[in-house]
DNA sequence: GCCAACGTTGGC
DNA sequence: GCCAACGTTGGC
């Protein structure tokens, strides 16, 4: 089972929104970056996904969710009232994804950025490198375990 | 709100 | 296919 990171504003679509209604879903699109893209098409129903919280006052870590339904194309390509609407995409040839993610769990206490960067032998995690705008991105089994020795839960999870 | 780093666009 | 201009991301 492959394991992710995605970025998210907190007011946007936090870890708190996912809370909110633990048994529902929240469509992941609006994605428009290629790269980001590619990544979003190799998700795969079941995989742990963490949600990072990015522009805001708390950044890091928030909570772990998880792939509800994998890869479909994103509808707001097509809806020309969003902000994510792309004409030259078509139905028959859509050009960007969406994934449905549900609730796992949220981090008693948020993994700050800074705390993730002092890690020791991360593998080349893009979240941690300079400059990387990458909102969507995999975390090798490496990482995930080392990044979750910094999680306060009491008795593994 | 600043600004560096990056991705995308479009003229040539 | 190059590359300058532009827009966006995201930590600070």
């Amino acid at each position: 089972m492959a394991k992710w990171l995605v970025k998210s504003e907190p007011d946007e679509c936090g870890i708190d929104d996912f809370a909110r209604d633990p048994q529902g879903v929240i469509p992941w699109d609006g994605v428009r970056n290629y790269q980001a893209r590619n990544f979003l098409a190799q998700m795969q129903e079941g995989d742990e996904v963490f949600i990072y919280h990015s522009s805001c006052k708390h950044i890091g870590i928030a909570g772990i969710v998880r792939v509800a339904k994998s890869a479909y194309p994103d509808p707001l390509q097509f809806d020309p009232d969003s902000r994510y609407f792309d004409a030259k995409s078509s139905p028959d040839k859509p050009r960007w994804q969406a994934v449905d993610l549900s609730f796992v769990r949220k981090l008693p206490k948020l993994i700050s950025l800074d705390r993730i960067k002092s890690l020791q032998g991360l593998t080349d995690l893009p979240l941690v490198r300079k400059g990387t705008r990458l909102s969507v991105m995999p975390v090798s089994d490496h990482d995930w375990e080392t990044i979750l020795t910094l999680d306060a839960t009491p008795n593994g999870h």
